[in-house]
DNA sequence: TTGAAACTACGGTCGTGGCCGAAGCATCCC
DNA sequence: GGGATGCTTCGGCCACGACCGTAGTTTCAA
C-alpha cells in the first residue's frame, strides 16, 4: 500500500514545529520570502532553507524567484483546506496543558486565513449575512440564497466569475480562536477580496494580522452592522 | 503560539507510516480490535499497543474495553474528515515514484470510506445520483435536490433523521483510487447504511473492500443501473 | 487453579532527522 | 570590480522516537 506511504511524508511534513510556524505563517495568504520565514520559524537561516526545500520538495508550497528573492506561498487550495482540517482538530482536542497563549488582540480581531477573513471579522460577517438569511452554513457546507447573491451583486462582489454553475456553495472553516465556523472558499475569498479593493482593511506587515481602516470601520457598520 | 506545537503534534501522529496503516484500516469505518491491528499495522504487538496509545492519547482514535478485547476506532468524523484531507493531497501530488500498486481488485471496486462508499462503487453512485439530478456537487459542497429528497426517501434513507434542517448538504470526498469525488457526509454515510441494511453488500474479514452480494448486484442494476 | 489469549509496560539498540557553523552561489548596488 | 544581501549546500553533533525481546497484567475457558 504505497498510498500509505505518500500519506504519511505529508503529515510528516506538517509534523514538525517549526515547519508548522512556516506553515501558518504563510496561512496569511501572502507570498513571503524566505528571510521573513526566517523570522517565523525562528531558527537560523540554514535551518529554514533546509525546512522550505523539503516543503517545496513536498508539494505544500511553491515557489517563485524575483530577483534575488524567492517568494514562498502554499501550494494550492487543497494544501490549505487540509491544514485547515488539521487545525480543526488540534483545536477540538480538550485542554491540555495549553495556558491558552494571549495572542495578540489584533490576530484574534481580524486576520487572514489562506484567502479569506477569520477572526471576530470573520465570524462576525459570517453571522450577520447568515442572520439576513444572504448564506445558509450547515457543518458539511453551505450555500448563497438569492437575496445573498443579489447583496453579495450590490456590493460589488462578482460571485459568477468565482462560479460557472448555477449553484454556489461556500465552504464553513473553523475559527481556531472563536471556535466557531466563518465564511471560507470561494465566496469567502471573493468578499475579502472586495473589502480589500474598498480599503476597508491592510495586512499588518510581518503578521496575519489585519488593521481595520477608518473607512472599513465606517464601511463594516453600514453594511454589515458591525464595530470591532 | 502554542496552538502551533499542538498542529505539529497531530500531524507528527499521522506522519508515521505504521501508524498511517493503523489509521487507514480504521478509516475502513469499523473498531477492530488490538490484534487485527497488529496484522495491518505490519509490525510487532508491542510496537502497535504503544502506537494505538499514542494516537489514543493524542484523541485520533477512541477505544472501549470488551471482555479481553480492545475496540478502536477514528475518534470523531472530523478526525475523519482531516485524514480525507491528507489524502487528498497525497493524492494530486504528481507521480514522483508511485508504482502504481496493484492494490486488490476488490479495494478498487468498492469499499468504505470511514461511513460511506468509495471506489467504482462509491463513485458509480455519486455519478448516477448526478446525473439524474438528484444531488448537486461542487467543489466545496453540495446538496440534495426536491427530485433527490423524494427518491432517497422513497429508497428508505431517512434523511431527515440526519439533519434538522430544511436543506441538506452533502460532502464531497476524493476518491485516492478513482481520484474523483465520491458522496460523503452523513448523506453518503446514510445512503450506504441503507444498502447494508438491504444485504447488498457484505463488509470483508480484514479489509476495507466490500463484496457486492447477489441482491446487491440486482438491486444496484435496477435501481442505479449500476453493474459492478 | 492452571493455562492460554489479549494486551501493555520496560529497557536497550539504532537510524532518521533537526539543528547550527562554515562555506558557497546568485543577485543587486555603488 | 568590490562589497553587501539573500539564500542554499555541506558536514558534524545530538536527541527523539520506532523497533523488538522480555516480562507483566487482565480476562476468559476448562
Amino acid at each position: 500500500m504505497t498510498e500509505d506511504v505518500r500519506i504519511a511524508e505529508i503529515a510528516a511534513l506538517v509534523g514538525d514545529p517549526t515547519r508548522v510556524n512556516i506553515l501558518a505563517a504563510l496561512m496569511g495568504g501572502r507570498a513571503l520570502t524566505a528571510s521573513e520565514l526566517v523570522y517565523a520559524a525562528g531558527v537560523s537561516p540554514q535551518t529554514t532553507s533546509g525546512h522550505l526545500a523539503k516543503l517545496a520538495d513536498g508539494r505544500l508550497i511553491a515557489c517563485v524567484k524575483q530577483g534575488r528573492h524567492r517568494y514562498y506561498r502554499i501550494a494550492t487550495p487543497r494544501v490549505a483546506e487540509m491544514l485547515e482540517g488539521i487545525m480543526a482538530v488540534a483545536v477540538d482536542a480538550p485542554a491540555r496543558h495549553r495556558p491558552r497563549s494571549k495572542l495578540d488582540d489584533a490576530m484574534s480581531n481580524a486576520r487572514t486565513c489562506y484567502d479569506h477573513f477569520a477572526g471576530k471579522l470573520g465570524v462576525g460577517l459570517t453571522d450577520v449575512l447568515a442572520t439576513r438569511g444572504h448564506i445558509v452554513l450547515a457543518d458539511e457546507g453551505g450555500e448563497v440564497t438569492e437575496s445573498g447573491a443579489a447583496f453579495f451583486g450590490k456590493f460589488g462582489v462578482d460571485l459568477a466569475a468565482a462560479h460557472s454553475r448555477r449553484r454556489i456553495f461556500c465552504r464553513p472553516c473553523l475559527d481556531w480562536t472563536e471556535r466557531r465556523p466563518h465564511l471560507g472558499g470561494s465566496v469567502g475569498a471573493a468578499l475579502a477580496q472586495r473589502c480589500f479593493d474598498l480599503g476597508w482593511l491592510e495586512r499588518a506587515r510581518d503578521s496575519r494580522a489585519l488593521s481595520i481602516t477608518k473607512a472599513g470601520q465606517r464601511g463594516l457598520s453600514e453594511t454589515f452592522g458591525l464595530s470591532l
